[in-house]
RNA sequence: GGCCGAGUGGCGAAACUGGCAGACGCACGGGACUUAAAAUCCCGGGGAGAGCGAUCUCCAUGCGGGUUCGAUCCCCGCCUCGGCCA
């Protein structure tokens, strides 16, 4: 009784496979070369999902189809091993996060494995590794020794920096500031979120709605001394660079809008200096000693700049608004507001980012008393601080221009601030009663009025410019990256911090030497975190803390790098992972470089993927790697969603409420699809049809309960099956809903393929009778031929859905057949492989050919088969489909095969339409006179004719690639 | 609120450059095999109508317009759902 078994083929092919190393890479290609990545998975307690064999399978039938066509495959796999979820495990439970991870990694590797992946699992790294670590530590060591050459757009080693003289003249410790101060790896004390009960700092990404992404705990922003990575720097390049990647376009304008360049200018407004009279004389000598000196590269006490991208909105400034964390607030704050001021502060540095400059909240701000000086009109403009301004954008100062923001307008209208009109709509008069924000022309501009917006503000900018008071300036949403967290299961950094005598720091830092790289993390017993941002390395003992180099004493780092830092780089070591002297050898990552295909989740459209271009430009710039963009081809997997569910609503008194009618206190239920009808455009209850009840699938979830378990599918239907079925739902790229009766339908067709040359009734494992070594007739011919063509073309093509299909199609075929030739069979079997690999090497193995399938070749498809002997046209009047008939297949078909298309009972529009032929090309058409075809005729160039037929411009065969055909001839009955 | 994507049979979907709408699969119905069931194999399924019939007609790709000989596909406006960002 040899039927299909999973179970027994699927692990026995895995073992051969890896007892063979059929899948090992060679350290160079030979040849071509195709480099396909899956983004590596964070190894979580709760194993694998079914997300993730989608993408991995998708790469995996790429790299064996690429494979059997004779390319070098680098398609490896890993881990993403730091994280928070293994530290919270250790504070719940004391297990230390090493210990836990490896356990989760044993079970993602098990897994993988069990779904016979091609990955040359020899290059198996995951981040937490010593060595993997020791080269993380190495590269950010790298970004230490870096600095950003503007004029060059290009990182440079530190020791290049040029040192102005006043800083060199100031002695060594200011020389080694001045650089600290420019590396591209760079201490700063900056606002960062602390959330007291996570016992750490948060990106701003993982600030959600004032609490913590995880856990939904508050978060306050306090200052506190971070990393930072200088991606500002390279903000232009990570832009202009996206051109020629070939990814998604929605991809990249998401990685566009997150840089978010704008263009402006930078505006010094004067600082009336305390005990203020005669302002006036103060502001004109400013103004004459900036006409001098120029416009400063940082602004002195003496003014607030402002960044604003419409400088030609100048005119309409009512108020200056400045962050709550703005330096001068205390300078400018006059002793009668400095108590409103100081609570103002307090309970804005309670709010994130994101609760400040949300539009729809209501505008809070308070004056501080003070004005300062508009630098074009000389009027005094009274400054406020507001928290919607953050303080980390742009100058942290911005010019209210009530008029045209609409910022601006809400805060103006809250405080009852003017409102003064400087841009005019193209099209209309202005409404006083809302904001204009468009391009328009300057009104009440004084020497500018007349001019339209961008007239304005290249013109004003240049005046500004040249009287020293303005620059034009540039400026990112993209901030600088905080690096560090405060976190236990993460890199720790190579860096030292200099003590002094007493045991504190001198603020001078040192990189630790490579040759003593990785730093490891302590050994922890208490992975707490604590009530002060001091990070959990600052407890380790002192012979982890503490060092001495060249007779000074010196006290770790403490903080940890996020779990972004690992994910920058895996690819490079997976060309390379076992090179103890360099983190890949040039001569691999030249060969193997870059990654030619990768494909992950849309959740990583953003910032993975501009860490990851960030730190390999750094790599570039700094000749450590060959290619500026470490992807080519970049493909997002859908996310798949839990089986569709029906949900009826339960009122509170009983009884069934329609859906969309339900109130607060009624109950959603799951109804089971038995007991559910569609009517019309909506389902509804089979016994009570007036109570609708929706129909949706939702995302799969513990708390729902409709997670699907890999496992319990591979035990249950095979490891093919779940492959299969995962490529089979639908397009990559799509958003779809799980069935399980889908899985059992492509497990059919995989039972239908081994029966196709598996004798199920015999004793023993054995050929299907009808396996036999005839030629195959021209029809068998021309359907493995077409089927061997349409799946080669839907590989390259990522649509596996339609692959699968044709396959089936070709199953359908040979199924019947009394006699199943030898010569379909195994090439059906050898396209089949990539798809349902284990399957295929069995069949392979019974048809008696040398393993493994998985490195035969690929069949070629001869052309001559894509030809049919007929094909059928369609025959089309006034564009509507009639019927078809028969004409000769073949690369031409002769106009002389004429027959009257037309029948009795044809109705052609309002016109007559004689009959009428034409028989080149796809479709037949026939135009009836009708009233208003003029049009028709006339972009079929000719004149008023009352039939006529045309053909496609370009026309095709059905079911045959063919485009030889010449384009046809308009033909006039 | 902004950006992106999607709406096609009972369901997942296909239709490549504007040319036969619904390939393939699930579910369903019918038949063969069987004592029976399962399994398997074969056949049929968008809707409505006409005809004894092979056939034919009309309506159908979220809604409303437009362009075109011809629109699931292009354009404009709207509705619904999803994702991301704010």
């Amino acid at each position: 009784m040899p039927r299909y078994q999973p179970s027994r083929i699927e692990p026995k092919w895995q073992a051969w496979w890896e007892a063979h190393g059929t899948f090992a890479t060679p350290r160079l290609p030979t040849g071509r070369k195709l480099y396909v990545l899956d983004m590596f998975p964070y190894p979580s307690g709760d194993g694998l999902h079914v997300g993730h064999p989608e993408g991995y399978t998708a790469t995996d039938i790429v790299a064996r189809a690429a494979r059997m066509r004779g390319v070098a495959v680098m398609h490896p796999m890993g881990f993403d091993a730091f994280g928070l979820p293994a530290e919270e495990h250790a504070i719940r439970t004391g297990t230390p996060p090493r210990e836990s991870t490896e356990r989760n990694i044993a079970t993602f590797r098990r897994q993988l494995k069990m779904l016979g992946f091609s990955y040359d699992w020899g290059r198996e790294l995951a981040t937490t590794d010593p060595e993997y670590v020791r080269w993380t530590q190495w590269i950010f060591l790298v970004l230490f020794d870096t600095w950003f050459d503007s004029a060059l757009q290009k990182g440079r080693p530190i020791a290049d920096l040029p040192i102005p003289a006043d800083v060199a003249a100031a002695g060594e410790a200011a020389v080694a500031k001045y650089r600290d101060a420019h590396r591209l790896a760079y201490q700063s004390e900056a606002p960062v979120n602390w959330c007291p009960a996570l016992g750490t700092v948060l990106a701003n990404e993982e600030v959600i709605g004032g609490v913590s992404e995880r856990g939904g705990h508050p978060v306050v922003r306090i200052p506190l001394r971070q990393w930072m990575l200088r991606i500002t720097a390279y903000a232009d390049r990570l832009e202009k660079e996206l051109d020629g990647l070939d990814w998604p376009a929605s991809i990249k304008k998401l990685q566009s809008d997150w840089i978010g360049r704008s263009t402006g200018a930078e505006v010094d407004f004067f600082v009336v200096p305390a005990g203020a009279a005669g302002g006036e004389a103060a502001f004109e000598a400013w103004k004459r000693a900036r006409a001098e000196t120029g416009f400063p590269e940082k602004p002195g006490s003496d003014v607030l700049r402002v960044y604003t991208t419409r400088p030609d909105t100048l005119y309409g400034v009512t108020c200056l608004v400045i962050a709550p964390e703005h330096p001068l607030v205390d300078t400018l704050t006059t002793p009668g507001q400095r108590a409103a001021i100081d609570a103002y502060r307090a309970a804005a540095s309670r709010k994130s980012d994101l609760d400040r400059t949300d539009l729809a909240t209501d505008k809070t701000g308070v004056f501080t008393g003070a004005h300062v000086i508009h630098p074009l009109m000389g009027k005094p403009v009274p400054v406020w601080v507001a928290d919607y301004v953050l303080a980390t954008y742009g100058t942290g100062a911005i010019m209210s221009v009530p008029a045209h923001d609409d910022r601006d307008f809400e805060f103006a209208k809250t405080f009852g601030l003017d409102v003064v009109t400087v841009v005019e709509p193209p099209d209309r008069p202005a409404q006083p009663g809302e904001p204009f924000t468009g391009d328009g022309r300057a009104v009440n501009s004084g020497p500018y009025t007349g001019l339209g917006t961008r007239e304005f503000i290249a013109t004003v900018s240049a005046d500004l410019a040249t009287s020293g008071l303005g620059r034009p300036a540039v400026n990112y949403k993209l901030r600088d990256w905080l690096f560090s967290r405060q976190r236990f299961w993460g890199e720790p950094f190579p860096i030292l911090h200099e003590l002094d005598a007493a045991g504190n720091p001198t603020g001078l830092i040192r990189a630790v030497a490579e040759s003593e790289l990785p730093v490891p993390l302590p050994h922890l017993t208490d992975f707490k975190p604590g009530d002060t941002p001091d990070p959990p390395l600052s407890r380790a003992g002192a012979d982890w803390l503490v060092v001495e180099r060249d007779g000074k004493t010196y006290r770790r780092e403490t903080n940890t790098m996020p779990q972004w830092a690992g994910s920058c780089w895996y690819y490079l070591r997976f060309l390379d992972p076992g090179n103890t002297a360099r983190f890949v050898a040039p001569e691999i990552e030249q060969a193997w470089m870059p990654v030619d295909l990768y494909i992950g989740g849309a959740e990583h459209a953003v910032l993975h993927l501009l860490y990851s271009r960030f730190w390999h430009k750094v790599l570039f710039d700094r000749g450590q790697v060959s290619h500026p963009e470490p992807f080519g081809r970049l493909v997002n997997q859908g996310m798949i969603l839990g089986e569709m569910e029906f949900t009826g609503y339960r009122s509170a008194k009983g009884g069934w409420i329609s859906a969309g009618k339900q109130a607060e206190g009624d109950t959603p239920m799951k109804v089971p699809t038995d007991l559910v009808e569609k009517q019309g455009e909506h389902f509804v209850l089979r016994d009570a049809p007036t109570i609708r009840v929706e129909s949706r699938a939702y995302k799969m979830s513990k708390s729902r309960g409709n997670v699907v378990n890999p496992d319990q599918v591979v035990k249950e239907f095979g490891a093919d099956a779940l492959r299969l079925y995962e490529m089979f739902m639908g397009p990559l790229e799509a958003t779809k809903p799980w069935s399980m009766a889908g899985v059992s339908g492509v497990r059919g067709f995989l039972d239908r393929c081994w029966r196709l040359v598996v004798d199920e009734r015999a004793d023993e494992i054995a050929l299907a009778p009808q396996v036999c070594d005839d030629p195959p007739t021209d029809e068998e011919w021309r359907e493995i031929h077409r089927t061997i063509d349409k799946v080669t073309r839907d590989v390259d093509a990522l649509s596996f859905n339609t692959a699968i299909a044709r396959m089936m199609e070709f199953v359908n075929f040979c199924t019947p057949l009394e006699r199943r030739p030898r010569a379909i069979l195994e090439p059906f079997v050898a396209i089949l492989a990539p798809f349902a690999p284990h399957l295929a090497e069995e069949l392979w193995e019974i048809l008696g050919r040398p393993a493994p399938v998985s490195l035969a070749a690929w069949p070629a498809v001869e052309e001559q088969w894509l030809v049919d002997d007929t094909v059928e046209i369609p025959v089309q009047i006034q564009g509507n489909g009639r019927r078809r008939h028969g004409a000769p297949g073949g690369r031409r078909r002769r106009p002389a095969d004429r027959r009257p298309a037309r029948r009795q009972g044809d109705r052609e529009g309002r016109g007559r339409a004689r009959p009428a032929r034409q028989l080149r090309g796809e479709v037949e058409g026939h135009v009836g006179e009708a009233r208003g075809s003029a049009n028709a005729r006339g972009a079929l160039g000719r004149r008023g004719p009352r039939d006529t037929t045309f053909a496609a411009p370009e026309p095709r065969i059905p079911g045959c690639r063919c485009r030889a055909l010449p384009p046809a001839p308009c033909l006039v009955a």
